[in-house]
DNA sequence: GAGTATGGTGTACGGCGTACACCGTCAAGC
DNA sequence: GCTTGACGGTGTACGCCGTACACCATACTC
């Protein structure tokens, strides 16, 4: 029970607390500022308390990601694994899109925790009920890669073009002089948008026709009974 | 001219030569031991020199990243679309693989520089000549993702199994009861390898595998006349 | 009541990027 | 020939970061 005298003792802190402040401090304040002082600090503490529940920053990491990916839903049941697949991965993606920094993290990890390899596991298995070959199966998986986990690495995000309309036609005038070929892209983009907004482009919409792109390709390969050279899988 | 007294006067730094140094010091001692300082005494200078010839580390990886993309193929001429873009992403993937910190540099950049818009641009002008649509052309190069540098962002890297036999079968046994199908995948390559070395994955394999099968998916879509729902393109 | 595990504290260290004031060298202009 | 000013290198210092280590208060066990 809590002292009474010098108010009410705070409730101690546990490694599941401490993931969860982190989550939220990422998702509030953005990952450059998730420091081991930041989160004391948000969690009333000293920096050091800290080290009590997670062995250093990159434990915290992990287990930052764990969370995440335990938000993600669970295989639907008694779907086509085509089906199945692509809910799951936008199941994902929908996890992602409420933690922004997740995508990062993610990439940044260089071993797998459990969590992760249950989910991993998990698609695997999907693709094998699926009647995909062991082989297949591995390949597939690689060229997935991070659609798996929801999204894809943007390299260079399509930065928005200037919302004011002369600027922007300056800027497309500029562009198209250098780059002509992404400057067509650029134009044709914002004219889909009814421009003014002109945010760039529909993330979503690109990823959805990334996965499909991919399951499609996936199918193929599978229908034809793809093999590979080293083994018949 | 160098002074004769004191020694011979070194050269003066200038900004090619500070990216062309810390290229070297990011490839021999990784990137996480680029620092500023580091740097600076690799130059044998004070820190605060090279900030007369970048603007600050941000710039610093920028510049490197431009070093490493002008190392890139220029584009064959006269080539089928789809063996044009094969060679050039497979010429960046070389270059990658002597600069192994680029493909994490690379992602990290928030904004392109013009050296990388060029390359992008020559990319997009690729498929455009091959008849792509300008829309159709957009989203293949959001699919294309990292691959158009040559690189997949690999997700937790298949760890090596361990080298020792006895060993090996004890991790293979339990990654079996916690992640079977994972374990499947893990048995079927160390088995294809002739074992032993059994050192995870074929990196260009797989790399290769997954560019095939999306620019066999951009030429399917591309034959069909894919057009979106939004525009005719 | 003594012993001990648990969890929070305080201090300190070595690293980082970089702002800012400074200074030696050299070329241009009078 | 002297002055001026730009250029490139220096030295110091600040505020961050992760975290090692010694310490201490509480609370539970025997």
């Amino acid at each position: 029970m809590a002292q009474q005298v010098d108010g009410p003792r705070r409730a101690p802190l546990n490694r599941d607390r401490v993931l969860r402040a982190a989550v939220v401090l990422a998702d509030e304040a953005g990952i450059e500022s998730l420091s081991m002082r930041n989160l004391a600090q948000e969690l009333g503490v000293v920096p050091m308390a800290l080290y009590k529940h997670v062995a250093n920053k990159e434990q915290l990491l992990d287990g930052m990601v764990d969370v995440v990916v335990g938000e993600i839903d669970p295989p639907v049941r008694d779907a086509d694994w085509k089906v199945a697949i692509r809910q799951r991965i936008l199941s994902a993606r929908a996890v992602l899109l409420r933690h922004p920094w997740a995508s990062r993290v993610i990439e940044s990890r260089p071993q797998p925790t459990p969590v992760v390899l249950d989910y991993m596991n998990s698609i695997v298995g999907m693709f094998r009920s699926g009647g995909f070959s062991v082989d297949l199966t591995h390949h597939v998986m690689h060229v997935l890669g991070s659609r798996m986990w929801g999204f894809t690495q943007e390299l260079f995000p399509a930065s928005p073009l200037p919302a004011d309309p002369a600027t922007q036609t300056a800027t497309l005038r500029e562009l198209a002089a250098r780059y002509p070929h992404i400057a067509e892209i650029a134009m044709a983009v914002t004219h889909d948008e009814g421009s003014v907004v002109g945010h760039g482009c529909d993330d979503q919409f690109e990823f959805e026709f990334a996965v499909d792109l991919l399951l499609d390709g996936f199918e193929r390969l599978h229908q034809r009974g793809w093999a590979s050279r080293r083994s018949t899988g």
